[in-house]
RNA sequence: GCCGUUGUAGCUUAGUGGUAAAGCACGAUAUUGGUAAUAUCGAGACCGUGGGUCCAAUUCCCACCAACGGCUCCA
């Protein structure tokens, strides 16, 4: 952010403060800084308000801003900061805290107003356009960012330099909303949710389940190419293997319990453990490594209510999970292998640029963490390593690591710039210690493998959420659940439509016939805002000429090509999952 | 879970202290139409659920459920 553009948005925060505490004066104010697109202040008021208070205290803004000249700051000594705030025991904390660090107090004043303050503000209030800023929301925030903490009042406001870029934004914001998945998913038929079936449980149609299963299918292609082999587990499991796990501990309350006639089991809320099962059950040899699971499997875990929404947060996961069992010397090969299947993967699929990762490291408190320096240097060596050689924009973080394994985590940025943490890829030193997994080795003795766990899309709902918010529902040929939308002109030109369509189908295109009852203008415009990539019209011209009339979704037209260079033009984009028309 | 908003037909929305309106979608009939929506007719809603106030509640009040925007968590 530019730093006029950071003291307008933050002298609001003062100025939204001063207006709150004028028309509610037993509010106590806390802290307000500025943010991506306008700022933010925190308060306690005395009786909860919504936000049809706000162009209320947004009209008092103005009216102080006419009074405000500029800031003008002042430094305090503890005992004088602290009565001044001694009403406000969120300013006393913040003194405190101050004081502890070394640091000076400063107030800041405009107008009648004076806050607790480090300062950043603009030197002539002028500087801030009274028509560029708007108060926008309320909404909860903990104190600190704490939920053990009291729930304070927040009030975001919107502020840039000028009217037209608010303004722009409001636009902007408004765009981005019509390609929500929430609204397009069921729009489109992809999915549903039902209340009755019950919240973060959304439902497959079968145009969505066309999607799923082409991202699934060529996941899985992938992957059987390297090596994995498909496993499957059941969807619950004594609490016992949670337990041994370790999982039982950590996901608590998130469990889903079922409680059969004598046992009580879990719905899984991950497959590790049952992988290890798997694994258990050979007597391998260092021959038989690395051993390699895939398993694209739905667990379930029991999301806080408020947290759940549309495809991205829900409470039945299906990761593309797989489990990796090899030695430590193999880590740097087998993860190599799954950076690999990564890039290929977000490549195809229009993901790859802009695309980060993060190597979460292990911090300096050793104790937080399970297995010895020796493996945890070999595991952190080869990811590094790895991260060097396949020249990945990787970012160590340090303290970032899970207690039993460092691991990568890839963000990657959607058509409108959102970032997303799809895939992973994590060493695990706690399991196979947990379940006394082991192979032998060229020695003949016992040894312990490390376990890699690792996802390519996350999960498939969260990634179809984003993947939809991506394209926009404009999926790639490959992906759209109808290939060829074909419009006979009228009612002798349907037997013609079927023998295109039947050909089409033989190639196992997916493509539907708009025969009914229907004015031409209208089944056009239906194939059309169904998004369908190829709309083929067929009427008198094509049926004497033999020809194809294609109207590309783009709007381009394609006339009287031949119905076997349409074949094979539309096949190659579908086997080479091309992201172009 | 917490703070705030919302909840009317399959979808999008209007509206009212006296049980409700429209567009799209759906069905029927006519129309055989060459690229942004042919016409007419029809069917479809215990106004999220449960309580309360009132002669009377979809409308006012309370609780619950669900969705959305945040906070906190997270794939």
């Amino acid at each position: 952010m530019k730093e006029q553009l950071h003291n307008i948005r933050h002298s609001l925060a003062h100025l939204l403060a001063a207006a709150v505490l004028e028309l509610y004066p037993d509010t106590k104010n806390t802290i307000g800084p500025a943010i991506d697109d306008g700022f933010y202040y925190d308060f306690e008021f005395s009786s909860p308000i919504s936000d049809k208070e706000l162009p209320k205290i947004e009209k008092k803004m103005r009216e102080i801003l006419k009074t405000w000249k500029g800031f003008t700051s002042e430094e305090k000594t503890p005992a004088e900061a602290s009565t001044h705030f001694a009403h406000n025991p969120y300013k006393v904390e913040l003194i405190e805290e101050i004081v502890n660090k070394g640091e000076c107090i400063t107030f800041y004043t405009s107008g009648k107003f004076t806050d607790l303050c480090r300062g950043g503000h603009v030197e002539d209030t002028k500087e801030i356009s009274a028509d560029a800023f708007k108060l926008d929301r309320v909404a909860g925030a903990y104190w600190r960012g704490d939920e053990k903490n009291k729930m304070l009042t927040r009030i975001y406001g919107l502020a840039f330099e000028t009217k037209e870029e608010l303004d722009a934004f409001i636009i902007q914001r408004e765009e981005a909303k019509k390609r929500d998945h929430k609204v397009i998913g069921p729009q489109m038929k992809l999915f549903t949710i039902s209340s009755l079936i019950g919240p973060g449980l959304p439902l497959m149609q079968p145009r969505g389940m066309i999607i799923r299963k082409e991202i699934e299918d060529y996941l899985w292609k992938m992957h059987s190419k390297k090596g994995y082999h498909r496993v499957w587990t059941p969807h619950i499991a004594k609490v016992e293997l949670y337990e041994t796990s370790g999982h039982a501990a950590k996901f608590g309350d998130e469990l889903f319990r079922v409680q059969g006639k004598e046992d009580s089991f879990i719905l899984k809320p991950m497959n590790c453990p049952h992988h290890m099962q798997i694994f258990a059950d050979n007597q391998f040899s260092y021959r038989d490594m690395p051993l390699r699971y895939f398993e694209p499997a739905t667990v379930y875990r029991d999301e806080k209510s408020g947290q759940l929404g549309g495809l991205t947060r829900v409470r039945s996961i299906t990761q593309d999970d797989g489990h990796l069992f090899c030695t430590t010397e193999q880590i740097g090969e087998e993860i190599k292998t799954i950076v690999s299947i990564i890039k290929e993967f977000y490549t195809t699929m229009g993901l790859i640029n802009g695309y980060w990762v993060r190597l979460s490291l292990r911090g300096d408190d050793k104790t937080k963490y399970l297995g010895s320096d020796e493996v945890w240097e070999k595991a952190e060596g080869a990811l590094t390593k790895v991260c060097e050689e396949e020249k990945l924009p990787y970012k160590p973080a340090k303290d970032e690591a899970a207690f039993y394994g460092p691991k990568l985590d890839f963000m990657f940025k959607d058509a409108i710039g959102r970032e997303w943490q799809l895939a992973t890829v994590q060493c695990d030193f706690n399991l196979p210690e947990r379940f006394d997994l082991s192979f032998t080795n060229n020695e003949g003795k016992k040894e312990r493998p490390v376990v890699i766990h690792r996802a390519i899309s996350g999960s498939l709902e969260r990634f179809m959420g984003v993947m939809i918010e991506h394209f926009a529902g404009n999926f790639p040929v490959w992906l759209s659940p109808v290939q060829v939308s074909i419009v006979p002109v009228r009612e002798n030109h349907n037997d013609l439509a079927k023998e295109i369509a039947n050909m089409l189908k033989e190639k196992d295109i997916r493509v539907e016939v708009l025969d009914e009852n229907d004015s031409l203008g209208k089944r056009i415009n239906h194939a059309k805002a169904s998004k369908v990539p190829y709309v083929i019209v067929l009427g008198d011209k094509e049926q004497t000429a033999g020809v194809l009339t294609i109207e590309k979704r783009d709007g381009t037209k394609i006339v009287d090509i031949i119905k076997d260079d349409f074949l094979n033009q539309i096949l190659e984009k579908i086997n080479s999952k091309s992201l172009d028309l």
